[in-house]
DNA sequence: CCTCATTATTGTATGATACAACTAAATTCG
DNA sequence: CGAATTTAGTTGTATCATACAATAATGAGG
């Protein structure tokens, strides 16, 4: 059995996620859990804390939590749903969408600066094995749970 | 400019971080935290809070606290430093070697689980553009700073 | 309508982290 | 030498991310 790649890559995800983190919590206005929730409700249109939830592979409380911030901070609505009274579809505002493209952007530009010797291939291949390792998560998950 | 690669990066990047600190909280015994204390000190040698604050990107009091943590567990010994008597070393013991060992395994087995249908070239390549991106933003750091 | 399920919030707890204040020891320099 | 400064480490306080448990309000099924 080889263990060589695997020992690899376990090695190097350790140091990529606390480096990630450190940098963004440097750099980033957008807290990171913020970023993502936004992040979500502009991809995939307004949504409850509980689909949210679902979707982030999160507690219904903490999705609660950081949506009460973001609206705290104008970046979303809550809009309760005439039809059950219960719930509620948090919307990204406007100035929340410019708030999270402004985050995009940063980002961005910081990866492509670490990135800029690369080639075109590598880049290319990195984000697809990156890709492909969170379906392979997905699909397990999907598959147990 | 080609951005396509790039923001395929950075939207992976996001998820593989969430899933893997979720991931790692359910199942591993040591926290996240004392796991790469411990690997720092197996793989390197005792050390003092400052350089291992440094050599882990950490604040000095981060580090403190976690080999604190990790000494009231007998996972490692805080020897005095005889020429200093301000410094000490931080030495893993044997139960820290193995609860490291340990846990590694099960990293590992983990790992091993999801990536058990990639072929063994991209495992290869994505353990060595992990690396390389650690490199590298290793290198930009030391420029800088 | 009464019970049970569901949506969401809030209380409480833990972990990871940083900055600031502090202690004790070492170093430097007049 | 001795006062002033620097250095190693700890502890107080604060923030963010997260989960679990308890609770409130509403909906749904008999």
């Amino acid at each position: 059995m080889s263990n060589e790649s695997l020992e690899l890559i376990e090695q190097q995800v350790t140091d990529f996620i606390r480096r990630i983190i450190l940098t963004e919590k440097r750099h980033d206005n957008l807290d990171r859990s913020a970023y993502i929730l936004l992040r979500q409700l502009s991809s995939y249109g307004p949504a409850g804390v509980k689909s949210l939830a679902a979707d982030l592979h999160l507690d219904i409380s903490t999705v609660s939590r950081q949506a009460a911030a973001l609206v705290e901070k104008k970046y979303v609505e809550k809009v309760a749903n005439p039809i059950d009274r219960r719930a509620y579809f948090y919307q990204i505002t406007e100035l929340g969408l410019n708030e999270l493209e402004e985050n995009k952007r940063r980002r961005y530009h910081r990866l492509a600066g670490i990135l800029e010797e690369w080639t075109e291939d590598e880049k290319e291949k990195f984000g697809h094995l990156l890709q492909k390792y969170n379906q392979t998560v997905n699909q397990k998950m999907n598959r147990k749970e």
